[in-house]
DNA sequence: TCTAGGCATGGGTGCCTATATCT
DNA sequence: AGATATAGGCACCCATGCCT
């Protein structure tokens, strides 16, 4: 289940999904002021007799969130089922691949068509979306033009399904075909097939009940009903390309899957060269997404004749005051109207990173996006990043900071080649606790020769002391530092001068 | 009991080569 | 001199978690 859609603001995703976190997450019980116990010492609350009491109550909290969470998703899971037919108390927990067949069902079922069995398919790849290579460095004034459920409406617009696939050996058929582009395949104009019929039907419901509830306010019964229906619709309607393309699927066909993308990369093309046609810069974009220089008069002109061309809604989704690219695909920083970041695919957003190398990065994108001057910037950020790597020397920094959480995706005798959260795992095994795949690992690097998965701990078997702080600098701390401030042109040796030398004359005294 | 592909990144693994050490 | 051990560098692969 996405947790995003359930959440009152815009707050960054949670990453290790424990109850408090998620309780938190949907504004429920906030971590802030509350006495969260950590699992490794719950028994040490049970046996002390002086501290029972806030293990009780620490229960009493939990179950507080159990409720709560229900409440808040109760009437989603509800408008799920009665959407897909899958049964209330599987509505949540099914995989996103069956809600959308469960529904297909029902369409099949209503135009009197048969349902596909289920097959054994070898794994055959196709071509995704296409993504942009950005401009390195920090613009000014950026908007982010989207379209609008790109995937659903090219295959609404093409008429893309398995019923309406025209095999190469065929002849083409009278009302005419659609051919995608690169890869060729054709699906014939007419009648609706089966996708076309049931993502319109979905697109066409959800606009229906986002206008009624334009009318309503939130505190409405009514509009809770609502709010969660279109939740639901959107889901279906969103994953049904992906389904296209999962092997599981009774209605898998590769050709539909295929040619949805290859539609997407013609138009996000296309996009780009009628940019530059009309004088726009554009700095990068992905998938169904333009990055370009805010102009409103111009990208106003521009929006209208992309609308024309494909018969595609594109709408600006944020503008940011200022944008930094690295060189990287996939990985940015915005500067919000209101001041707020917007972090990207960058390690601050990251699970797998230490809490300590998070809240650095993110502190130099703000100086570094808040600056008056690339000189102020570049002075500050230095500064900042020095004075943690001295905290951080000095023992200052907590070792909740240091854990770094992985997920256990498979039984630890399945890996291929040993790692640091899988070794840990087996050392919590060997300590008797029931570690499952889909857990998340919480470790830390301790000091020691040899390889790092040698070296790595579950967080509450070390002392304090037993941690390589230095891992953290150099391996945590300076890249996550490094890859903002190397756009910067600051070099990793400006952020351990002082700290080095502190080292050596250790070594020598 | 698994919606898709595209991407960056860090660390492990295995191979090659240069050098040291042994026979 | 030739065989063997060892270290370092490199390319490649594995694994994770992100983006759309």
């Amino acid at each position: 289940m996405d947790l995003y859609d359930f959440a009152e603001k815009d707050l960054p995703a949670v990453k290790v999904k424990t109850l408090e976190n998620v309780a938190d997450y949907l504004g429920i019980m906030p971590l802030e002021g509350r006495e969260v116990l950590d699992p490794p010492d719950i028994k040490l609350y049970w046996e002390d007799e002086a501290r029972r009491e806030k293990l009780i109550e620490f229960c009493r909290d939990n179950v507080r969130c159990v409720m709560g969470i229900g409440r808040t998703v109760l009437e989603f899971a509800v408008q799920l089922s009665n959407l897909t037919g899958i049964p209330l108390d599987h509505a949540l927990t099914a995989a996103v691949g069956f809600r959308v067949e469960w529904t297909l069902i029902r369409a099949a079922r209503q135009r009197g068509e048969l349902v596909p069995k289920r097959a054994e398919r070898r794994h055959m790849p196709y071509v995704g979306g296409m993504v942009l290579k950005p401009k390195p460095g920090i613009h000014e004034r950026i908007a982010v033009l989207d379209y609008k459920s790109l995937y659903p409406s090219i295959m609404i617009q093409k008429n893309v399904s398995p019923d309406t696939y025209v095999p190469p050996d065929e002849p083409e058929p009278p009302e005419g075909v659609n051919v995608a582009p690169e890869v060729g395949h054709r699906f014939r104009r007419e009648p609706p097939g089966l996708y076309k019929e049931v993502l319109s039907a979905l697109i066409e419901a959800r606009d229906a009940i986002r206008e009624r509830l334009k009318a309503l306010r939130p505190d409405d019964p009514l509009y809770r009903i609502l709010d969660a229906r279109q939740k639901a619709l959107k889901v279906v309607a969103n994953a049904t390309y992906g389904y296209a393309g999962w092997l599981g699927a009774r209605w898998y066909l590769k050709p539909v899957a295929e040619s949805t993308t290859a539609w997407g990369r013609y138009t996000i093309k296309r996009t780009v060269e009628m940019a530059k046609e009309m004088g726009i810069e554009l700095i990068y974009g992905d998938t169904d997404s333009v990055f370009v220089k805010y102009e409103p008069e111009k990208v106003e002109r521009f929006l209208k004749a992309v609308e024309e061309e494909f018969g595609l809604k594109i709408k600006p989704d944020e503008i940011f005051e200022r944008v930094l690219f690295t060189e990287a695909k996939k990985r940015y920083c915005g500067l919000l109207p209101d001041g707020r970041l917007e972090i990207v695919g960058l390690e601050a957003v990251r699970g797998d990173w230490s809490a300590v190398a998070k809240k650095v990065q993110r502190g130099v994108l703000e100086i570094v996006l808040k600056a008056k001057s690339p000189r102020e910037a570049r002075e500050k950020a230095v500064k900042f990043v020095r004075d943690w790597i001295a905290k951080l020397k000095a023992g200052q920094v907590p070792l909740k900071d240091l854990v770094i959480w992985e997920e256990l995706t498979r039984r630890p005798e399945e890996y291929k080649v040993r790692a640091a959260h899988v070794e840990a795992a087996k050392r919590m095994m060997r300590e008797g606790w029931d570690v499952s795949v889909g857990d998340k690992i919480g470790y830390v690097i301790v000091k020691g020769s040899g390889k790092l998965y040698e070296r790595a701990w579950p967080y509450f078997m070390v002392d304090y002391s037993d941690i390589d702080l230095d891992y953290y600098v150099k391996k945590q701390v300076v890249p996550a530092a490094m890859r903002v401030l190397k756009v910067l042109g600051v070099r990793e040796e400006e952020l351990l001068a002082g700290v080095e030398r502190k080292g050596l004359m250790a070594f020598f005294g």
